[in-house]
DNA sequence: ATATTTATTGCGAATAATTATCAATAAGAG
DNA sequence: CTCTTATTGATAATTATTCGCAATAAATAT
């Protein structure tokens, strides 16, 4: 079990974060914070709803754990804040975790061109569960340009 | 300019759709759904943003446009409905588009082992600009882990 | 063309995730 | 033990997006 030295700073590891990182770091999914909110009012009845989320952004901001940049309706947290990629995907939502990634190769002269300097350390990347790829092959719709009319260009 | 051909479906390329595509095709920019009404309000004086917002899922669904999977509070939507990337400035939230990637190539034996298959046809690559990362040298904040705390663990 | 069917719109209300407010409380410093 | 400041709990506010529905417009049948 991880424990936080706050030590020289103004911040205080009260009873809410430590049980807040606490139970985050137990499960291995990604949960809401709907749902950290239902398992940590287990240990503190009267926790506020508003202090979770507090105290979610709190850890995010200071590197304890991680948000994803997913486009959901309600944000997922991650208890592991070691730099890790996630599998996102597009037909089920799934979450798989990837923490063995030796690195990710972006081919573009234009990426170069414009300085950017890609940080891949929270990554989120689209595709298809072997479950989903499974089923997807049957269908004859295009998963790639999920048109279904034609674009006359 | 793009035509939309919806022969055969029972959809309708009504003029609003259409206003709503040409504007999102014009601009170069991913504009919010509300900077869209704006816009094709300047065309259709009485246009509903309920129909904005409606009529851009729509598009996204069936492929004319897409729609940013970027964690941020408003959606951003990119009349360029091809294939490509975005990169995603952390610092300054700067949206570069890339379009000459030849491949993303993601190093991960746990990837191959649980069959999935990526798809990163519409792709957010988080890092920094060039003027972001040349003011993050400065620093002695290490971006990649923003801990301002320690962690003992 | 005109009538009929069905998709779409405009309006306003509803929803729901997240944030802000603020008095009360708890934690650390002196 | 007192003082100062951070944090909490409760609740209200915010805000992006969606929903419900009557009115309208577009395609199809007559």
């Amino acid at each position: 079990m991880s424990e936080i030295n706050l030590k020289g700073t103004n911040y205080r590891l009260t009873k809410q974060r430590r049980i807040i990182l606490e139970e985050l770091k137990k499960v291995c999914t990604h949960p809401t914070a709907e749902s950290i909110y239902k398992i940590v009012r287990k240990r503190i009845k009267n926790i506020s709803f508003a202090t979770v989320y507090r105290n979610l952004d709190f850890l995010e901001k200071n590197g304890y754990v991680l948000k994803l940049k997913i486009k959901e309706k309600k944000a997922r947290y991650d208890g592991e804040s070691k730099p890790h990629r996630h599998l996102i995907c597009k037909c089920c939502g799934k979450i798989i975790d990837i923490f063995d990634c030796r690195g990710i190769i972006i081919r573009s002269k234009e990426l170069k061109a414009c300085g950017f300097v890609p940080d891949c350390g929270c990554l989120e990347i689209p595709g298809f569960c072997k479950q989903c790829e499974a089923k997807a092959k049957h269908l004859t719709i295009n998963r790639f340009a999920p048109a279904k009319h034609k674009i006359i260009l």
